[in-house]
DNA sequence: AACCCGGGGAT
DNA sequence: ATCCCAGGGTT
């Protein structure tokens, strides 16, 4: 966020002078003078209009999505968990074919992590699929395969935190409980004008309540998927298009003129650059990959031992400790760049043929629990984006495209 | 409250 | 480049 983005915003928290009356109001709404002081009423004619206007608005817009179109709690549920900061497009494939894989919770409890991360490549955030498949193992092992039907049992599987288990509840079971997501917290926050940051503690606070008030007894689950199906196709984080809104005219922020200014955000930190060395060793079409523990970072996918060096020649005794031997001679093929959330590596690739006879395995130290030479493209275990660019980079001309493929 | 954890699409 | 996405867990 740019400084003067700030100064608006935070300006904004105290007083929205700035479009208001240059705009034609499609009818009165009242400045709030003190809007936290002053919640608005529970159960009011307002909040029964925005449900009803949504609901309807929801029936005639939805988008036509794999888990609309069923009522299995175990579908529903692994949605929830790989939409989790996903968008709706990258999933759509992944979970047809989770689902075609794994067909009831029970499949997914009986099989292996490997497998389970080998489905979920490319996806991200892979801690969820490890603790997707503990939550998978505890639903049936310990609620005899059916998924609990309320919030609270639901919240207590390991992955799901209040949204997911709003969500759930509601889109699963029928029931009357509140969820806020990003476009949730965007789209209350423009509403009722909530002025604060709604990353923070009582930025949070402020839209559950506002949340819970507005979620209906009737259909709960198909106002709280308007709310977000709202918050991913009009109002969105830009230029939201306030004219196609069928709440436009109960919506604070657009009668002050501020929808642009909400909601609030505090400005992120930037990411720090980590510069790394990858060791791509091959013997034939198969690779030396090493799995991550489970724990940090890429948790238990497999890839090319990497280790944190500004060049090859100070990487190789790091190198060793995750079984390259140094007398093997890496020679460097190109780099790799790839941004996570909280950091930037810049990874340079090294390779080396290494024959049949020579392959050995090693005692690997952290973050590195063991190795095995694989073929990369027999999707038997997880590998990141990042490693299949290693990858993609490493290979022969005549194997890249196997590689590349998904 | 701050930090960790991927990858990608929109602007 | 920047933002942010149907967030949850840990410290």
């Amino acid at each position: 966020m740019s400084p003067s983005r700030k100064a608006s915003a935070k300006a904004s928290a105290k007083v929205s002078t700035k479009a208001r009356g240059q705009i034609a109001l499609p009818f009165e709404i009242p400045a709030r003078s003190a809007p936290l002081a002053e919640p608005i009423v529970p159960g009011s004619e307002r909040d029964h209009e925005i449900a009803t206007a949504l609901g309807a608005w929801f029936d005639a817009v939805a988008r036509d999505l794999p888990w609309r179109r069923t009522r299995d709690p175990y579908a529903i549920w692994l949605s929830e968990i790989m939409l989790q900061q996903t968008r709706v497009d990258t999933v759509i494939p992944y979970f047809d074919r989770f689902l075609s894989r794994f067909p009831t919770v029970g499949d997914l409890a009986r099989a292996d992590l490997d497998q389970v991360l080998s489905l979920w490549s490319g996806l991200g955030y892979y801690r969820r699929a490890r603790i997707m498949h503990l939550a998978a193992r505890e639903v049936t092992e310990r609620h005899g395969g059916a998924f609990p039907g309320d919030a609270q049992a639901l919240r207590a599987l390991p992955g799901v935190g209040a949204y997911t288990a709003g969500a759930v509840a509601s889109i699963a079971f029928d029931l009357r409980e509140p969820l806020v997501d990003g476009n949730v917290a965007r789209v209350l926050s423009r509403l009722d004008a909530i002025d604060n940051d709604i990353r923070s503690t009582t930025g949070q606070r402020a839209l559950w309540a506002a949340a819970a008030r507005l979620v209906p007894e009737a259909r709960p689950g198909r106002f709280n998927q308007a709310l977000m199906e709202l918050g991913a196709t009009v109002c969105t984080p830009r230029a939201p298009r306030c004219t196609a809104c069928p709440v436009n005219g109960l919506c604070i922020a657009r009668a002050e003129g501020r929808e642009e200014d909400l909601p609030v955000l505090a400005p992120k930190r930037k990411v720090p650059s980590v510069r790394m060395v990858a060791a791509v060793l091959w013997a034939g079409h198969r690779v030396y990959l090493a799995r991550r523990t489970e724990g940090g970072l890429f948790g238990g996918l497999w890839e090319p031992p990497m280790v944190e060096a500004d060049s090859l020649d100070e990487a190789r005794t790091s190198l060793a400790e995750a079984g390259i031997p140094e007398r093997i001679v890496l020679r460097e093929v190109g780099r790799v760049r790839h941004i996570l959330t909280h950091r930037r590596l810049e990874v340079t690739v090294a390779r080396a043929e290494v024959p049949a006879a020579l392959r050995g395995r090693a005692k690997l130290a952290s973050p590195y629990e063991r190795a095995s030479w694989l073929d990369p493209d027999a999707n038997e275990v997880g590998v990141s984006r990042l490693a299949r660019k290693i990858l993609s980079m490493s290979s022969p001309p005549a194997a890249r495209a196997e590689v590349t493929r998904r």
